[in-house]
This record gives structure tokens, sequence and C-alpha cells, in this order.
DNA sequence: ACCCAGGGTCATA
DNA sequence: TATGACCATGGG
């Protein structure tokens, strides 16, 4: 994982894709309530279940405690996982109450924050993750599924390698800057959606073999016809 | 009918 | 530490 080869496939993302605008939420609460709806769980499902939220008129961390357990999960219904999830949902805003809300946990080191956030049950290192970078704007780089394959792809890395490993291999390759993380997932899994769709690993991906041919040319013949 | 999606926890070896 | 079972819905 060097520098110049994640600024490069940086700079291919953006290219093709262009600003990606992240994380499609209205406010830093429903980034946390996304994130851990969208646990191995298909975008298109978590936004049901919070336009049910939405209309219920529960999302907000008093009334996903308040609610009965049920109730909740009923709502959250479309994004899998109902009971599940809702444990995790109520999880997560006991632990924002007592903490004293977004504006007491903005002042947390990002260390603090992150092991706080991950003291959570039901929230494991990704959704920790998600939650520090697009709710908080803290400079943490979030590691999926996606992400893997695509590095896998490029022969980058083995595919094999803990989470911690990944992150700290982009956070120590690339500037600590929040805005390019952000976008930087993002692109990823833009990418990913749109060329990716078939499971051999992105492998057959039409963009990634032309980068790598074109990566390919640019090392072996700068100044190639 | 099958595979899988922007994971995480828990029990077992 | 490292697998495996489990959680559950909707789209392709």
């Amino acid at each position: 994982m060097k520098s110049d080869d994640l600024r490069w496939i940086f700079e291919q993302l953006f290219n093709r894709y262009g600003p990606q605008h992240w994380w499609p939420a209205e406010t830093p609460f429903e980034v946390m309530v996304g994130a851990v709806l969208t646990q191995n769980t298909a975008w298109l499902n978590v936004e049901r279940a919070i336009n049910n939220l939405k209309q219920a008129d529960s999302l907000s961390c008093q009334q996903v405690v308040d609610l009965p357990p049920a109730e909740l999960a009923e709502l959250i219904r479309p994004a899998g996982y109902l009971n599940l999830k809702a444990k995790r949902l109520q999880n997560l805003c006991r632990f924002l109450l007592e903490s004293g809300g977004e504006s007491t946990l903005s002042s947390y080191k990002t260390d603090e924050l992150r092991q706080a956030l991950l003291s959570v049950n039901g929230v494991g290192p990704e959704t920790a993750d998600d939650i520090l970078l697009y709710a908080f704007q803290r400079p943490v780089f979030v590691i999926d599924a996606y992400t893997r394959r695509i590095l896998t792809a490029y022969g980058l890395i083995a595919g094999d390698e803990s989470y911690e490993v990944l992150r700290s291999g982009f956070e120590a390759g690339l500037p600590l800057d929040s805005a390019l993380f952000n976008e930087y997932h993002a692109l990823i899994v833009k990418h990913a959606k749109n060329h990716c769709r078939k499971k051999p690993q992105c492998a057959g991906c039409s963009l990634i073999e032309r980068c790598q041919q074109g990566r390919a040319n640019e090392a072996e013949e700068p100044t190639a016809t």
C-alpha cells in the first residue's frame, strides 16, 4: 500500500465519477442510524427503513429509545435483521443520551470517540468509522468489503489483512484529511456499484482493467505513442 | 431458485 | 486466533 498507488487510485476514481457528496443523510444522527442499518444490507432497503422512521416521526435519539423494540423492529423491517438492528439502534441511542449527546462527543479526541463507539454492542469497526468520518468529520478511513476487493484487484494487498492493518495503511499513505477520506470511500462504493456487481472480486471490472493497463504503460513506457 | 448486499456478535476449538 | 452460525429483507 504505497502512497503513490493510493493517490493514483483516488485520482482515477475522482476523474471518472466526480464528487459524491456523502453521506446520504440530512443530519449526523441520520448518518449514525444509517450506519447501523446498512450493515450487510443494500442501501435501497436502508432508505426505506429510514423513511419509515421519518414518517413515524421517530428519527430521534429519544424516540428510538422510547419505542417498544417490536415497534422499532417493524419500522426498520425493510433493512433486514430487524430484531437485531432494533436492539443495536437502541444501544447506540442509549449511549448517545448517556454520553451527553453529539455536542459533548464532539469534544472527544478521535481515538477516545472511536473507543467509546466500539464499546456499544452492535457497533463494530466499520460502523464506528462511518460515524466518525461522516457524522463527526474525523479523518478516519473506512474499510469495507468493496475496499478489499478493489485493493485486491489492483494487486496492492493479499486480501486477508485485518481491518486495522488496512485502515492504518490508508491513513499512513494519504494526507489526514476528512474531506479526502469522505470522497475516497464514497468513490470506492460508487465504483463498486457501477462495475463490480458481479462477484468475481472485481477481476473482470472494465475500469480496473483499463486502469491497470494504463499504469503498466506509464511505468514501462512513459512516452508511449 | 439462487446469490448477495456499504457487518457484528457469540459460541466453539 | 480463527472459523462457523446466526441475524432477515428485497433486488437482480
